[in-house]
DNA sequence: CGCAATAGTTGAGGTTGTGAAACATCGATA
DNA sequence: TATCGATGTTTCACAACCTCAACTATTGCG
């Protein structure tokens, strides 16, 4: 009888599909646009923890990086501290473009536009709920 | 100040990123979930829609369906009405495989398990009526 | 019949992903 | 200080995904 999981379900599958057209838009595959959003113009980034905020191999990363440098939207830049460790920059092209992405990523969809004030107030108010509870119980 | 969207957001990303660890729990890729799931074992389906459901070129599903088809999960079978269509049918293993396969995806999460009952039914609401709403106003 | 349209496959080319091995560098230890 | 294990990145081999264009077989219509 409670199928609030399977009716958020129903919507983050509709939202996912919306990542690799959005991502077409801008000339970009998936896990591009997933670093470009991870990579802040402010705060440079060692390959690997791009890598384990993408979720998948260090050597896999190194193909992607290739690409957006490529693309001059990012830059492999030595670490002072580590001379192991390169850090990725984004240049002022990939900053520009990475605005844009963001703002079409950031776009609530019509069905949320269309909801009362109330009604997303109620919404906010429970998912901060959820949210906080899944933050406080993490993996041991 | 109205960050309900990007609260859900973040839930439909983390979300997202369970979809490929879970398909390596059956040894399957992300499309071939996405496949599996949307196999009814009681309502074979020609390839042509699998594609449209998969939202990918008609060439790229003979591939998925070439790799479920070696491990027996599914089968095509020739369509009796139009000889140039090939319908797919769940096999047995398949089904059984797709059962556990669902009941795994299904899983709420922490997050939600944890929500009070008022709150689950409160959010049910609005989600109701706000995919209701993203059906009734398709794309032109 | 002739022929455009449709369902599926094939092949080329590019991207993503993993795992193993190589390499340079770091940090700690003897 | 010399050594040695650990770490960050790359390279390679391999499998899968994805698109586009070309191809075959079949359908349905004029």
């Amino acid at each position: 009888m409670d199928d609030t999981w399977e009716l958020l379900m129903d919507l983050v599958m509709a939202e996912r599909a919306r990542i690799p057209q959005i991502a077409a838009e801008f000339r970009l595959s998936p896990p591009q646009v997933h670093a470009l959003r991870v990579l802040s113009p402010e705060q440079p980034l060692p390959m690997g923890r791009l890598a384990c905020a993408l979720g998948c191999d260090a050597s896999n990363v190194t193909g992607i990086v290739d690409r957006l440098e490529r693309r001059g939207l990012i830059e492999r830049q030595p670490s002072e501290r580590d001379r192991r460790v390169k850090v990725l920059v984004v240049t002022a092209a990939g900053a520009q473009v990475r605005r844009q992405l963001m703002l079409r990523l950031g776009e609530p969809p019509q069905a949320f536009a269309t909801l009362s004030p109330a009604d997303r107030k109620r919404l906010a108010s429970i998912l901060r709920r959820a949210l906080s509870r899944a933050a406080a119980a993490p993996a041991p």
